[in-house]
DNA sequence: GACAGTGTGTTGGATATTCAACAAACAGTT
DNA sequence: AACTGTTTGTTGAATATCCAACACACTGTC
């Protein structure tokens, strides 16, 4: 999109962002203050103000960039070879994991959503995102709705489980699907 | 000194002397351009020019920071108990060791001076510094000058030998002066 | 020698950030 | 209820950085 940011404002909303993603490992995300996020990233809070409302803003703007990157993943696994899909469903929950209190917060800020309702409205503006785009055929478009058919494994596993490694997670997921995380091939 | 500099400055002097210690690990000093450490820092190249003349006097910027921190350390050293010594000498080769080629880069950019001359004007340069702040005692003075007793041992560990871990050589050196690297007490 | 390619300093206007200050909302204390 | 301390948005002027452009010097190549 709009690739062509300022330096100093692709720098500003980077340092806050990983400031936040830092305290949310650290406790609850209602108990984050702005000044708190401002101060660990050193960035002055009037200048938070012109780039996001409030922390939840803020929290979005982070979940935005996540869907970015799992349309990528998305993707690119529908136009891989299937020899290649187990690594890369191995890849994305990788890069779940590491954003996994990302899911707990937004989990935490809407009581009433379930998590699962949670993830596939992600899952769903992914496919929108998707859809937008050229070239996506039925197929591809279809499989992306597959995932939710590994959703309650996947939450199991990163929330309670996490005896198997994401490389042991993908291939047994593969059993389930004919290709990976979810493909009708 | 002026320790309230704004939040920006502070930034790109870090990020642009951080950049030029990494391209000193991977090249020779001379070889390394104005262009190529603001790429790296990502900071314009005009913004360089706002703080630094050129590459040499960012390197010098780096060394005054070397200066100020060995100062500290020196004077702490003069303070502390005996038994603590060999530990704030181990603390100290460290430090030295992590910032190796920063004295590389210093000693191709001054052919015909030798190292130990540079390093003597190093340390010569602290204890100027030192003697202008006030408590500075004739012992503590003079102290530092003993560092120079223990500078070839610590040049070849440092260019030649790395065999002994800094805690070893702290225990080395203080066999050679009766505290740690150098005190009359 | 003409030429293309690259790094160097420098400039001016556009843009982003800082800083200090303010009023307002809120929570906890006495 | 008054008080203290903290966070929140917001403002305006000061400051720093960005960016694009420029002339210049240097290097290697045809």
């Amino acid at each position: 999109m709009s690739d062509k940011l300022d330096r100093r404002k692709k720098y500003t909303r980077m340092v806050l962002k990983d400031s936040l993603i830092q305290l949310m490992n650290e406790k609850t995300f209602s108990s984050i203050t702005v000044k708190e996020v401002c101060s660990r990233a050193d960035i002055n809070r009037s200048t938070f103000y012109t780039h996001f409302t409030d922390v939840l803003d803020l929290l979005y703007s982070i979940e935005a960039e996540i869907i970015e990157e799992m349309n990528k993943s998305l993707n690119a696994f529908n136009f891989a070879k299937e020899e290649e899909s187990i690594q890369m469903t191995e890849k994305l929950l990788e890069y779940i994991k590491e954003r996994k209190e990302i899911f707990e917060a937004l989990l935490e800020n809407n009581t009433g959503t379930s998590f699962e309702k949670r993830v596939m409205d992600i899952a769903r503006r992914c496919v929108m995102n998707r859809a937008l785009t050229a070239n996506i055929d039925a197929a591809s478009y279809l499989s992306t709705f597959m995932v939710s058919g590994a959703i309650n494994v996947i939450k199991d596993w990163l929330f309670n489980d996490q005896k198997q490694s994401p490389k042991q997670m993908a291939e047994l997921i593969s059993q389930f699907t004919n290709k990976g995380i979810g493909s009708v091939n």
